[in-house]
DNA sequence: TATACTTACTCACTCAGTGAGTATATCCGA
DNA sequence: TCGGATATACTCACTGAGTGAGTAAGTATA
């Protein structure tokens, strides 16, 4: 993995969690990734299409070929009970204390939560918030050799308050409008 | 490439500008790397053989076997001219404008350009401030559809705005101090 | 009638990253 | 003195991230 707390650096859970809420095929799939998160995750198809191979052959998907009149032949994906059990388990689980953990792992926790079980969001924006203060606690004790990891270690601190910042913000927005009106698949 | 505007997402351009200053081998480059540029870039030291060996096998390192007295056989890396063309010119050539790019690629040539020409490391924070502002300036007109994404791009400005703070701390970090103490190989 | 777009996916490739393993030498304490 | 920790210096096999081009059909458009 290439820095730190990657639990999740590609949107392997949001395609998951796409297909807990209703079955799909890899195409769709993808667009429905660019069009609700695609501030947050950034692939192309066949990367897509990569992740959902992979999630396949570890058993959290299984696929059906479905013959088509006029279009292509397509591959219907399902999620299996084993690929419900990951992605209710990822949804319950907290994120990492870093910025990245929570641009990519938190907010399309956020998404899915705020569909599946809003009550949770002010929780979760909670413990978030902590994770994040006990990181910036960590860092500001921490000393680094070198004018450059001191401007490194510097520009994370900072990193990380804007996030809190942005978290508050955030709990704002959610507060403010407790029910989605913009659901998916609509 | 996973997002946006990564020139180098692995610390190529560290090791090649280690062995522009000095002949070096693997072991030796991994614990200057994590010494000097720690904050920066964590890779594992299987890693950095395997940047090595890339960077070798497209011909801007060559290497000599060397056996020792007492200690283990090593490869001592030598930098080629085309090794040293591609290191300056990324040395030149401005970072991108997105948080990753400063965090990794700029803090990178800041620490190289410190040793090699100072003088540039005025005219480098303006370039790295103005590209900075340009990014804001694009996302602050983007409109993202659905509450998420508006959240993620919020996020994102508001991080590019920390580091628009940060830069301004940086340039007071050199004005205060023109010329480098701590010299590595010294 | 050509051509360009949409649907739906496949393939071959490079790069990122880890974790364990290998082999030798030195140091340090019980 | 003997055994274990630590340092030197790499290697290997593996998974995963990511791209770009290609394929193959139907459908709209000019």
């Amino acid at each position: 993995m290439p820095d730190s707390s990657r639990r999740s650096c590609s949107p392997e859970f949001a395609l998951l969690g796409f297909l807990y809420l209703q079955p799909g095929h890899g195409y769709d799939l993808h667009r429905r990734l660019t069009a609700e998160l695609g501030e947050i995750w950034r692939v192309s198809q066949s990367q897509t299409y990569n992740i959902l191979k992979r999630l396949q052959s570890q058993g959290y998907l299984t696929a059906r070929r479905v013959t088509q009149e006029k279009l292509p032949a397509m591959q219907t994906l399902e999620i299996t009970p084993a690929g419900r059990a990951r992605f209710e388990a990822w949804l319950a689980a907290p994120s990492g204390g870093g910025v990245r953990a929570v641009r990519l792992d938190f907010l399309t926790r956020l998404y899915f939560a705020r569909q599946l079980d809003p009550s949770r969001l002010p929780a979760m924006l909670a413990d978030q918030t902590e994770r994040l203060r006990q990181t910036v606690a960590r860092l500001e004790v921490r000393q680094a050799s070198g004018e450059i990891n001191r401007l490194s270690l510097q520009l994370r601190i900072r990193q990380l308050r804007s996030v809190l910042e942005w978290l508050e913000e955030c709990a704002e927005t959610f507060t403010r409008t407790p029910e989605p009106e913009d659901r998916p698949g609509s």
